[in-house]
DNA sequence: ATTCTGACAGCAA
DNA sequence: TTTGCTGCCAGAA
């Protein structure tokens, strides 16, 4: 390989590209956290950077569940960021989620971590 | 190269 | 209990 390997092993891609990965890989009906999606790139405490990725999420032209990716407590943090605040909230409760008061009732049921399902 | 920012998470008052 | 400060890392200006 080229450059990319010789980066370092397990970043071959941008970390966008990966969170974007990740995040299509939540399967409908559940949600992750942007901590537990970090930790499984490996770079635990770069929560943020989850986030900030999910914002540019909409630029790529695969379906991105960026809906689906909360705060570790279940509060929609990112709603802000799909165009109305209330979008996230109802692409969630389409997919069968309950929220209340920006936050998904029975978040830890519905948690996807991704370092026990992958 | 340097500086700033960001959809978090953890811990201290 | 709630509020706020810090660390974290990658990308953009």
């Amino acid at each position: 390989m080229t450059k990319r390997s010789s980066i370092r092993e397990g970043r071959n891609e941008g970390f966008f590209s990966r969170v974007y990965d990740v995040t299509r890989l939540v399967p409908y009906g559940r949600i992750t956290s942007y901590g537990a999606i970090a930790r499984y790139l490996g770079t635990a405490g770069s929560a943020r950077m989850v986030g900030w990725a999910l914002n540019s999420s909409h630029c790529n032209p695969e379906f991105i569940p960026a809906h689906r990716v909360v705060n570790r407590n279940g509060m929609l943090t990112g709603k802000h960021h799909f165009g109305n605040s209330t979008t996230m909230q109802q692409l969630l409760e389409n997919e069968g989620f309950s929220v209340v008061d920006d936050r998904v009732v029975d978040f830890t049921e519905k948690f996807w971590d991704p370092m026990t399902e992958l």
